[in-house]
DNA sequence: CCCTCAGGGCCACTT
DNA sequence: AAGTGGCCCTGAGGG
């Protein structure tokens, strides 16, 4: 099951209801066809989950999702008593119903990756009652009921609803909630604007022009349009919203991360002579060091003004549409993860270390390691901004992290639980700016990279950054002596997420279920050519 | 007022 | 001895 399985049509516009929407005004939008559901809550469906943590049977909702009785008892038992593990291996021990009493640590760091809330075992030991989740548990339920109605109607049409929403019909059910966005996506403070907001996206208009002589035209053309014709500005632009422009999402919660305006399309007003840096001195000095930092700084994204750009540009499209054409859940997030990919395109395009390289070489480098940027760009939003337990999205919304991985299938709820499971342990080693942006780099300047003609050139570069990365952890970090280590151990991980995010994003396109047209799509085929 | 169900406690069992 | 996990008790809140 994926998140398509949520809804696969839109018929309410997305984003509508404000922060603090009332619990129960959530519930009131409810399923003709699923009225005899009401009066008996589906305690079968439920008892047949399983446990997100260890796969195990649940029992029941416990601190915040349905767990089994296992790991309820663990996770109470590890807050009461103030337990403090230690992972004795990677902190990434593998969790299922043999393996949970392993280590302790890992599986203790996935009940709270999962969304198991602290805050549930009370501190006054009182037994019996209701927490103050009730409502989130009565929501999940009937989510989970629609869920279980919405197949049972759409079953005998489905071929394979697993995998594709192809064969969706719209049913009562479908066309008439939208709890996924309603129950789950809370915009960080969109509070004063209750109207819907319908969501549109414009890029495609902005990117057709293709030859189609090319194998993969879009690539070419779009990214580097320097490598067709004569080399000047970019045939297209995503319009940036005004530099002052800062989304009303943002206004309360939302700080602003990126020290400079920037545009994400504008070269960075910094870019500065790179190569006259020592590139052969063994260390830079801290000045140095710092100086390299901050020039590599500059060249990030805005984040307010993506965010309001995504936003925008989602809306634009979501009411270009017919009231049974919106944009489905899945969809949605491919084309979040297009703008995000488009921004980190346009992110190392001007970036100055990386112009000093041919084009032929910028081109391998980012068609190798455009998903692990993506991957990277992810945790680190999460890191700055995401909640315990939910998952913030580049528009300013989080989801639940417990309501994605008990709805989703194996594979994708496999990868949300090792995002976050990294998630979690970066927020641990209080990874910065800085340090983000090495990472990045890293990945980016990957000399093992075939066919890149510069080598020594991304070698040096790489090693540049690296050193830098090492002095500014021990120098800001002094007291976590292993921090530059810690840091790049996670890189084999975000590694492994990234494959396997695009042979996740490779199946579903091959299905049909990504848009047409995405810079997404088009790397995945350049992969797989 | 009764029922539900999630949090807490108990204790046999395992490591 | 410490940890695990299945089972039962408790009691606020909902119908």
């Amino acid at each position: 099951m994926d998140l398509t399985d949520y809804h696969p049509q839109q018929p309410q516009p997305l984003f509508q209801h404000p922060a603090n929407y009332p619990e129960d005004l959530l519930l009131l939008e409810e399923s003709s066809t699923c009225q005899e559901l009401k009066a008996e809550p589906d305690k079968r469906a439920e008892s047949e989950e399983s446990c997100p943590i260890c796969g195990d049977k649940v029992s029941g909702y416990h601190y915040g999702l349905l767990t089994c009785e296992s790991c309820k008892g663990f996770f109470k038992r590890s807050v009461q008593n103030n337990k403090s593990y230690t992972c004795a291996e990677q902190q990434s021990c593998p969790m299922n119903l043999s393996q949970r009493k392993r280590c302790p640590s890992c599986r203790f760091q996935k009940c709270l990756a999962v969304g198991m809330k602290r805050e549930a075992v009370r501190a006054d030991r009182m037994r019996g009652g209701r927490n103050k989740f009730g409502p989130l548990y009565r929501r999940d339920r009937q989510m989970k009921q629609r869920k279980v109605c919405h197949q049972a109607n759409t079953d005998p049409y489905r071929i394979k609803m697993e995998t594709t929403q192809k064969q969706h019909r719209p049913s009562a059910a479908s066309l008439s909630s939208n709890n996924f966005h309603q129950s789950h996506m809370y915009p960080s403070g969109l509070g004063q604007s209750s109207a819907p907001m319908p969501i549109d996206y414009e890029m495609n208009s902005d990117r057709e022009l293709t030859p189609l002589s090319l194998p993969y035209p879009g690539l070419y053309h779009r990214i580097f349009p320097g490598y067709l014709q004569e080399k000047g500005e970019m045939p297209f632009s995503y319009s940036p919203a005004p530099a002052n422009y800062v989304h009303p999402s943002l206004n309360d919660s939302f700080t602003p991360i990126s020290t400079p305006t920037l545009s994400p399309c504008s070269t960075p007003n910094s870019a500065l002579p790179f190569s006259q840096a020592p590139t052969q001195t063994p260390y830079m000095s801290g000045t140095h060091t710092s100086n390299f930092l901050t020039q590599l700084l500059e060249g990030e994204q805005d984040e307010s003004q993506l965010c309001a750009k995504v936003l925008a540009s989602l809306q634009r499209e979501q009411s270009n549409r017919g009231k049974h054409d919106r944009l489905n859940t899945f969809s949605i997030m491919c084309k979040m993860a297009d703008h995000t990919l488009f921004g980190l395109v346009e992110w190392a395009r001007n970036s100055a270390l990386f112009k000093e390289l041919k084009v032929e070489d910028q081109m391998v480098l980012l068609q190798s390691c455009w998903s692990e940027l993506l991957v990277l760009d992810h945790l680190c939003r999460q890191v700055t901004f995401s909640k315990e337990g939910c998952i913030y999205l580049v528009t300013g919304q989080q989801i639940d992290v417990s309501t994605i991985i008990s709805q989703a299938g194996l594979t994708l709820s496999s990868l949300v639980s090792r995002t976050q499971d990294l998630v979690y342990k970066l927020k641990s080693l209080k990874l910065d700016r800085q340090e983000f942006v090495c990472l990045k780099y890293l990945v980016l300047f990957n000399p093992d990279v075939k066919s890149v003609q510069s080598r020594r050139q991304v070698e040096q570069t790489q090693e540049r950054v690296n050193r830098a990365l090492m002095e500014h952890t021990q120098q800001s970090h002094s007291r976590h002596s292993d921090k530059f280590g810690q840091l790049l151990l996670r890189l084999p991980e975000v590694r492994s997420i990234s494959l396997q995010v695009e042979e996740y994003l490779y199946q579903r396109h091959l299905l049909g279920d990504l848009p047409c047209n995405s810079l997404l799509t088009e790397m995945l085929h350049t992969k797989h050519s």
